[in-house]
DNA sequence: GTCTATATAACGATAGAC
DNA sequence: GTCTATCGTTATATAGAC
């Protein structure tokens, strides 16, 4: 009785990495049980099928995705200490979760219907304060004209892209996994005067 | 014998759909066959295997994604006018192959070695000719320091992202496909400006 | 080269003892 | 709740007739 937090809490962070790794479709069930280091027949027992345990995963991981971006986006900050500090949010995220992005970039697209379903269901809105942010920006004519929603897919793909990426960067400019991380580092710091300068008047 | 070649392309073209559409984890053999209106067995009679179509079907989409870039990276344009024709080359791919993009970042990374070795052997190169256009740039005082890496990187994901990232897109800012559609048509006027104002001085 | 039939293995899922 | 054993399906792959 004591066990069974545990154990669902075991199994759910086990098919977590599998799944976020793998995806659905390259996961396998007897994997996860042993990630986990349990019993095959207890993934059934406590969550049914591979599929009912996928898409707990898949709503966590958009839980964990998407809500930390938007506070950033929504908070009381300057524009340019948001741009910083957005970039940032997605780096430490990607040091604590390397399969996150692309996880949810490929099974989003392998069911978009029932994404857009989980994403209504975790009550996550439009960066409404954010967007209102950018156009007083532009109105005090510090900022040129730009649709925010161009700014916004604009920052969250520049930050997204170079860990997705990655084998094709290593590859294309011939880093080790070093060099990658280093470059990664430089990025932190480059990447916001990018942003910042890309919508300058 | 006349039919040898027209079979074996009708398998290619039918398993770059569905391996695009679906991963090689996901996709079915049956599911090949159907789709190119042929029997099963005649998938390994010309490719003997699941994982060896696979990797032609990889093969062929690198070579797709990105020599088609490379080469207008490397052409002899002045950079305005290069960075526009860029993103125009990646929303025609799109709208050809809609799923490429998605797919080589998620089979790349499920194999980031074979990857590697797939890229060395379609002999693709650093883009050395636009890298010494963004230096020349720099030195004439018209662009801003910028690791030319970090440009290049920037602009491709500018341009890949909104691609792959459209269920995400449609639910957030609530757009139906037209919508959608509608809006990657503006960015793409949008876009290079972005990408030109990030980099003057 | 193309088909049908089938081998072989893997996978998700369940039954039943403890 | 946890285990072993096993069922039922589905997947890749092959054998063999034509």
């Amino acid at each position: 009785m004591s066990e069974e937090l545990q154990t669902e809490e075991q199994i759910l962070e086990a098919a977590k990495q599998i799944f976020q790794e793998q995806g659905f479709a390259g996961a396998r069930m007897q994997e996860i049980a042993d990630e986990a280091d349990i019993n095959k027949s207890m993934l059934h027992y406590y969550f049914r099928s591979k599929d009912k345990l996928f898409q707990k995963v898949f709503q966590d991981s958009i839980r964990q995705f998407f809500p930390e971006i938007l506070k950033v986006l929504n908070a009381d900050l300057a524009l340019v200490p948001k741009i910083e500090k957005l970039v940032e949010t997605y780096y430490d995220m990607f040091k604590k979760h390397p399969h996150l992005p692309r996880f949810v970039i490929h099974e989003m697209n392998q069911h978009p219907e029932r994404f857009k379903e989980f994403v209504k269901n975790t009550g996550i809105e439009i960066p409404e304060l954010f967007v209102k942010q950018i156009r007083a920006e532009m109105e005090s004519s510090t900022m040129r004209k730009i649709d925010p929603r161009e700014f916004i897919i604009n920052t969250i793909g520049l930050s997204v892209f170079p860990l997705i990426a990655r084998p094709m960067i290593e590859t294309v400019f011939e880093m080790n996994d070093d060099q990658y991380q280093h470059f990664l580092e430089q990025r932190k710091k480059e990447l916001p005067k990018f942003i910042i300068n890309a919508v300058k008047k």
